[in-house]
DNA sequence: GGAAATTCTTACGTAAAAGTCAATTGACCG
DNA sequence: CGGTCAATTGACTTTTACGTAAGAATTTCC
């Protein structure tokens, strides 16, 4: 595994702009090191990129998507603290179980359509 | 199963303004029937509605609900017109299956996440 | 060592998806 | 008939998530 990923290393890895990687930067969802002025990826910050993307592509705002990214660095913390993340965590999951039913439903009603095009289809060859 | 709705009645139901149903219509996801020009949604509105709103919660836009829409929408066609379509609900499927995937990935990183504040609070028990 | 490429910051622009506000217009109720 | 409540259209505003452009500083390559 590398040390290091420029910016357009990334970019290229990923199919997003320096623009998008330098705002998750503003954003605060991720905080690659310096050399110089230039910013420097290391592996951790590769992987916080795909986890972004990912809430991205489940529809997570970037603000839901920061929630999230701070639960996994779940901090040493104290019992009470302990036991708030817990609760959140229990809360997104059931939100992505929401979502999951969600794609089942629509899996289940893109099925239905094919099966009436692939009758259709079954009925053109008939007539002809 | 009544036969109309108010645009209000709906708006209570699905937790969404009047804007954004005028603003569905606008997009053409629905079209109620009008008495006068006060709008009337019928049972069929009403469940364009949930699936454009499940559409949603999965982090589709309003293009590409209108795409899936139109599937459901199997129009009698001619056989090259329901491949095209067949083709067009299996790219859907793979889209929806990634989702899953990264749903399932999430899921088990939380579960991690979980774990860990758990064994915490363990050793916090211990040590007291 | 000079040109070309990469990176940086700063700032303004924009598309999508509504929110908000204003001015009407019916529709119903006592 | 007057009032009030719900609904409509139209215009302007806002928020999110970047795109794009300008100009300076580095770095890299020949």
């Amino acid at each position: 595994m590398r040390e290091f990923y420029t910016i357009t290393e990334l970019t290229r890895e990923f199919g997003i702009s320096t623009r998008t990687l330098r705002f998750y930067e503003d954003e605060g969802l991720i905080a690659p090191v310096r050399r110089g002025r230039t910013r420097l990826f290391r592996p951790g910050d590769r992987h916080l990129v795909k986890q972004i993307l990912r809430g991205k592509r489940l529809g997570f705002s970037i603000a839901e998507i920061r929630e999230i990214i701070q639960m996994y660095k779940t901090p040493p913390g104290e019992a009470g603290q302990l036991r708030t993340i817990i609760d959140r965590v229990e809360e997104k999951r059931a939100e992505l179980r929401q979502k999951r039913k969600d794609i089942e439903d629509t899996l289940a009603e893109l099925d239905q359509v094919e099966e009436t095009c692939v009758n259709r289809l079954a009925e053109l060859r008939v007539a002809s």
